[in-house]
DNA sequence: CATGTATGTTGACGGTGGCAACATACATTT
DNA sequence: AAATGTATGTTGCCACCGTCAACATACATG
C-alpha cells in the first residue's frame, strides 16, 4: 500500500497541498478567481475548514502560489530554446514569443492569474526580479538579433515594446474567452504563426 | 441652495449612486478590485450599510456597471475619428489604435476592470454585442485600408489579429503597473507612436 | 519507546453580501 | 393644499467567509 493511499483514509490527508491547488485551478476555470474559497475547497476535499491554512496561511497566499508557479512555468516555456547554440538570435526571439503564446493557450487559468493585479500583489518579492531578468534577457536578445542585421537601424527599446506588446496581445487573444467571439473559433496555431511572421521577417 | 447641497444633510443622500462609483474607483486605484466592499463604501460615505443596494443590487453589479461605462468610454475614444471623411481608412485605423491606447493610459482602473473576467462575467449581455460590432467595424476598416493599397496582399484576418494584439498589448504596457518596471519610466506617448509606426507604414 | 514537529480539528470572532421589514422624503395627482 | 405612491435610506437578521487560538492526532527522529 502506497503512502498516499494509506494516508487517504487516515487522520492526515497526506496530499492536501497538491489537491488544494488542483481544486482551486478547477474552480477558477469554471467559476472564476472570485469563487475560490478556502472553506469551500476544504468542504469539497472533505477536510475541516481550517485545514488549508496549514499549507497556505491565507487565501491570497494560495492564489499567489499558483500564480508564482505559473510565472515559473511560463518563463521556462519561453526560454526553453534560448541556449540552443544552433539558433540565430532572431530564431531565439521567435522561439521566445512562440513559447510564451503557446504556454498561455495551454494554461489559461495560470495566464489569467499572472495578469491579475489582486493576485500578483501578494506574490513573492523575488518573482518581480525574475520577471525583470527575463525582460532584460529579452531586450538583450533583441539587441543581438539586431547585430545580426535584423531591424538593425531601429531603436532597441521601441522594438522591445512592439515585440512585448504583440506577444502579450496574441497570448491574450489566444487564451482569453472574450476574444473567442471576436475571432470566431479562436486563433489556430497556424494563424498565430502568421500574425507573428511579418514581425520576424 | 442647490438640490444636491440641500440633499446632503437630509435623510436622502441625493447623489449616492455617483459617489459610490467614484469611491469604488478610488478604492480600486489604491487597494485593488478585491478591496471593494459595499459596506466599507457605505461607511466612508456615511450612509447605512444597505443603502448601496438601492442603486446596485449586488457588489458584482456595481463593478459591472463601472466596467460597462468603461467599455462605452473606450469605444467612444477609439471611434471618435472614424467618421471623419477627410481621413483615409489607414488613417482611421491608426486613430482607432491610438484612441484605444490613450484611453487605457488615462483610465487604468477602467482598463483593469474591462480585462477582469470576474467583473465582465456580470456585465450586461448587449455589451458583448457592442464589443463584437466594434470588432467587425475594426476588421472592415482594415479591409478598406487594404483596398487602398496598404498590405493589400495579406490575409485580412491575420492583419486583424496582429493589429488587435499590438493595440491591446501596448494598452496593457501603457497602463498596467507591472510593466512600469519592465519599461523603466513607462512608455511615453512618443514611444507608443514609434512602436505603432512600423505597423502602419 | 519517548518526544518534538507537522498536520488536522474544533470553536470562536468580526467582516461581508444579501434579504426583509420598516421609515422617510419626494413627486404626482386630485 | 392634501393624499398617495414611489424612490431612497435604515435597521435587524442570516449565512458564509477568512483568520486565529486551543486542542488532537499522526509521523519522524532520537
Amino acid at each position: 500500500m502506497s503512502q498516499a493511499a494509506k494516508s487517504q483514509t487516515a487522520y492526515h490527508h497526506g496530499d492536501l497541498s497538491r489537491v488544494l491547488v488542483e481544486r482551486a485551478v478547477a474552480t477558477i476555470e469554471d467559476k472564476g478567481v472570485e469563487a475560490v474559497s478556502l472553506r469551500a475547497l476544504a468542504r469539497e476535499i472533505g477536510v475541516s475548514h481550517a485545514a488549508p491554512m496549514r499549507h497556505f496561511p491565507t487565501r491570497s497566499a494560495l492564489l499567489a502560489a499558483i500564480a508564482q508557479h505559473g510565472v515559473e512555468s511560463l518563463l521556462a516555456s519561453a526560454t526553453r530554446d534560448v541556449d540552443d547554440p544552433a539558433l540565430t538570435y532572431l530564431e531565439k526571439l521567435r522561439a521566445m514569443a512562440k513559447g510564451y503564446i503557446a504556454w498561455a493557450k495551454e494554461n489559461p487559468v495560470h495566464h489569467l492569474l499572472i495578469r491579475n493585479q489582486d493576485v500578483m500583489r501578494h506574490a513573492n518579492d523575488d518573482l518581480v526580479g525574475r520577471i525583470n531578468r527575463y525582460a532584460r534577457l529579452h531586450e538583450d536578445t533583441i539587441a543581438r538579433a539586431q547585430a545580426e542585421g535584423w531591424r538593425r537601424d531601429e531603436d532597441t527599446r521601441t522594438v522591445f515594446a512592439r515585440l512585448t506588446a504583440i506577444t502579450a496581445g496574441l497570448a491574450m487573444i489566444a487564451s482569453d474567452p472574450i476574444y473567442k467571439t471576436v475571432f470566431q473559433g479562436g486563433l489556430s496555431a497556424t494563424e498565430i504563426d502568421a500574425a507573428l511572421a511579418d514581425f520576424f521577417k
